[in-house]
RNA sequence: GGAGAGAUGCCGGAGUGGUCGAACGGACUGGUCUUGAAAACCAGCGUACCGCAAGGUACCGGGGGUUCGAAUCCCCCUCUCUCCGCCA
């Protein structure tokens, strides 16, 4: 959410964001919404004030008479404050939910544009294998080493599900354990978190956990759902905290399960396992200064970008465009590997992603920061970023790693972990 | 799941309907004193919103209610602790 204030001291700079981004909102109207706001609360303040002064005037009044007229002015006065605070009440809903439509302001350096297309590329590592046979894709692999299951999964708890055989689940393990020496070497602090969550929890973060449009998986009699992202149990994590500024950044990762309904994500690219309803995934998150978070969204990438270094695949860095930017996000980084199966002759597949959400969510959550200086508490940033998604991440290494003789090489990193060299 | 107790400011802890945003103690910050430190003494010490400001308003786990007036009374919820049951 961004700050009232500034969308009305910034109204034009507002407008042409929202436009660059493709999101119309009528930030007039959120102007004016606020100034009756400003009305409803100064003469509620003064009802509240009349009627707490005429209250304390009450004992103390020895006339009976003149006691009954005060009690008599108190109950008017409740009854003016009531309508004043039901007026306020409605006011607030609306301009809440006209100001949610506004996303963050944009990194000035981020490329302008309506979608994906206009997206840059920051830098390109790695080259892209080239093949003296055909190469298959992820699923004709794991069909042919037994690697994942989907029929098993459709089966038991239907299409997008799955089940990883084999070497398939020790590369799971594998890549979670390098992911986290990395994380934690680079000073993010380890936690497991809760993969349900109160349906408050999700709300204020931001996901509608039980509407029509969720991609939220909830679980009937409880208020809990399945979470989507460990971006919401951190989130609760830091909801409402006021944090020492010489302790920020704080830099916490997680490794937890996603849950996404993917409703009306069928298509071409939904084949085997890259489109699923549950993933697991070790996620960096981190509480920053305003003046840090730039810097940290550098190293959130460094890390993404060294993981996928470590395990020798080519990728390509992508500066995401206005139009294809979430609404929290300032920045946002996207980490692509290179994909031999995908497509005709192989493409680019989105692995990680990094984003600097600034001080969008952090105002939401109400997390802040507090300087021994200054009085009052500052609006913290938060970023988070992907250090590894599991069922991506192997599709990378299978298509890539995949041999003239059918066999798949083990990345020479993961080796300690999966007891072998090689699949087949 | 059952029975009981509880939730107050950074911490401890008073306060059971009316000058309570909240006694008192500790911690912390500044000052006096001291060669320096300690002790002692004095002062300060929450967050948010509205307002140019003066100032005002809200907040005693969360939400609702009673009342002219609620930290205090009533209802619902959440959490913590003790005991019982169940259990990887």
């Amino acid at each position: 959410m961004l700050d009232l204030q500034y969308i009305c001291d910034h109204v034009d700079e507002v407008a042409r964001n929202c436009r660059n981004r493709g999101v119309q909102v009528d930030i007039e109207k959120i102007v004016t919404l606020r100034q009756r706001r400003g009305e409803l609360i100064t003469t509620g303040d003064k009802l509240r004030h009349d009627h707490k002064e005429s209250s304390a005037k009450i004992p103390q009044e020895s006339d009976p008479r003149k006691k009954q007229e005060l009690i008599a002015r108190g109950k008017d006065l409740k009854q003016e404050i009531a309508a004043n605070e039901a007026e306020l009440r409605d006011l607030e809903a609306e301009l809440r939910s006209e100001q949610a439509l506004v996303p963050n302001m944009t990194h000035p350096d981020a490329p302008v544009g309506g979608d994906d297309d206009a997206n840059r590329v920051v830098r390109q590592v790695g080259d892209i294998p080239t093949f003296d046979f055909q190469p298959l894709n992820h699923v004709e692999l794991a069909e042919k080493h037994d690697l994942i299951d989907l029929e098993a999964g459709s089966r038991v708890a239907g299409h997008g599900f799955y089940y990883l055989k084999n070497e398939a689940v020790l590369m799971e393990m594998a890549l979670i354990q390098l992911a986290l020496q990395k994380v934690a070497a680079a000073g993010f602090t380890l936690h497991a978190t809760p993969d349900l969550a109160r349906d408050s929890v999700l709300e204020g973060i931001g996901f509608s956990p039980r509407g029509p449009e969720t991609q939220i998986y909830s679980v009937e009699q409880t208020d809990l759902s399945l979470v989507a992202t460990a971006e919401i149990t951190l989130g609760g994590m830091f909801k409402d905290q006021i944090l020492e500024a010489a302790n920020l950044p704080i830099k916490v990762a997680v490794i937890s399960h996603c849950f996404r309904t993917e409703a009306g994500a069928h298509g071409a690219a939904t084949r085997g396992i890259y489109r699923v309803h549950q993933f697991t995934k070790v996620e960096m998150f981190a509480v920053t200064g305003p003046d840090q978070s730039d810097a940290v969204h550098e190293e959130i990438v460094a890390i993404e970008e060294d993981f996928f270094q470590a395990l020798k695949i080519p990728y390509q860095v992508i500066d995401t465009a206005t139009g294809d930017l979430g609404g929290p996000a300032y920045r946002k980084y996207d980490l692509e590997a290179w994909m031999p199966g995908r497509g005709e002759g192989g493409e680019f597949g989105e692995v990680t992603s990094a984003s600097n959400c600034t001080d969008y969510q952090a105002r939401r959550l109400a997390i802040r920061f507090k300087t021994p200086e200054a009085k009052g508490t500052q609006i913290a940033h938060t970023l988070n970023g992907t250090a590894v998604a599991v069922t991506r991440a192997l599709i990378a290494i299978w298509e890539n790693y995949q041999q003239a003789d059918g066999t798949i090489v083990i990345p020479e990193v993961l080796r300690p972990w999966v007891g072998k060299d090689r699949i087949g």
